[in-house]
DNA sequence: GACCAATGTGAACGAGCGTTCAGGGGCGGC
DNA sequence: GCCGCCCCTGAACGCTCGTTCACATTGGTC
């Protein structure tokens, strides 16, 4: 999956951005190479991703999205075929790129349950208290798609989860996890969607600067989660 | 705040749905003082929740929502002020009824925090599996009213979050919860939102019927929130 | 049977939507 | 200096939206 630098577009009052004249190799100082071919795509993503964020997917229009890139309507067209493909094109980028960041946290913790547990969701709380828009778009208007785009979204969830799974499950097997018994069975799939809707949706209302910062929010969340899952002291 | 009873119009098919055509005296055993004076209020109300739960407030259109209670455009204007109006009553009268339940519980669960917040855990959780389209839409759709019908939204919201901090505050003060330390700091606010995110947002995904059932859950989910604050045993 | 208030109808309105397309401009290669 | 390509423009298309309104229908009251 490519890789993008999300850049914010008239970050304080959206509406109108100036085009900005330079050539594209004295704005974006990456060898070509190594990032998209076309400076209006990467353009077009940024501004979209942060309307969508701040007003939703339906009520952002084609308009508002090209206006914010000092474009006009029917140039979206020459790089994206639908406002859908662009919606699509967002997520999946970002979704991506968190399943990478979650698989290379846990990767690196070592073998022990206990410290994968507290990578991933230090990882994962601190992406999304950092990125809190991208996870907001992610999250909320992924239900905008049509069936065939959001299989591949899905899947990566599914990949995530799966992930905290065999940490719990695997946790359970070498006696360090000890999670709640409900009726004598143990449900781990729940409890891993109950420790991600709980990490997840930070992004929907922490603001920087205001409680705990990002760091904190990490070891406080890894901390819930250890204790939620009866892990034992190392 | 009036009580709604949530009928399902359609529930299986949605689309066009025959009007009752019985007086109301007949549909409706309650006597009239005790509910909405008129029955279509309560058919729009109740389509209209179906909707927005299964599709979203911005892509259902008026026209759908009164063709699913068997009338036509024109007629939620005898009744509504406007579609925003329609989804702030809906909301609201959710929102009222969980902040009652969620008191009601934690009155009734005695003095012990320990108690109190199993009891209030239990209540949210069964709640937001049970009536999972409620808690859609009033979670996902708020976003599209207008700044002054959320105000009173919002309130009810911070109020419920107050009960779980006070819960927690007393919990602490009489040496029954030990929550986790930041930095020598505790932050009951940030913990008392990651609880209710993550008990929230099961109306996302749980389907009853396929894994744990609702009294299930609301003990998994009780237990989990006992750990994360460290509560001492009984 | 005349009246009234409540309620429903369905055409109509003006606005805004996503998308298309014919035309224009600029820039690198020759 | 001309060509060809890429990109952008902005009018236009067909459609649907929330809302309004003149009118019909109903049921209850006197």
């Amino acid at each position: 999956m490519t890789k993008r630098k999300p850049v914010k577009i008239a970050a304080t009052t959206p509406g109108v951005a100036e085009r900005d004249p330079r050539p594209s190799a004295e704005r974006d100082p990456r060898p070509s190479a190594e990032r998209e071919a076309r400076p209006s795509v990467e353009a077009i993503r940024a501004a979209a991703f942060q309307q969508f964020a701040e007003r939703g997917y339906p009520v952002v229009t084609v308009r508002d999205i090209m206006k914010a890139c000092g474009l006009t309507q029917g140039a979206l067209y020459n790089h994206f075929k639908s406002k859908d493909e662009l919606l699509h094109d967002i997520i999946t980028s970002t979704q991506a790129e968190l399943e990478r960041q979650c698989l290379q946290a846990v990767g690196e913790a070592g073998a022990d349950p206990r410290a994968q547990l507290a990578a991933f969701v230090r990882t994962y709380v601190m992406r999304h208290c950092r990125l809190r828009e991208e996870a907001l778009v992610a999250n909320r208007e992924i239900g905008w798609l049509d069936r065939e785009r959001v299989i591949d979204i899905r899947r990566s969830r599914r990949a995530i989860r799966d992930i905290l799974v065999g940490i719990l499950t695997s946790g359970v097997e070498k006696g360090l996890f000890d999670p709640p018994k409900i009726d004598g069975r143990r449900d781990l799939k729940a409890m891993a969607m109950a420790l991600l809707d709980q990490c997840t949706h930070i992004s929907m209302w922490y603001i920087p600067g205001r409680q705990l910062d990002e760091e904190q929010m990490a070891t406080l969340y890894a901390e819930m989660a250890l204790r939620s899952v009866g892990a034992t002291e190392k």
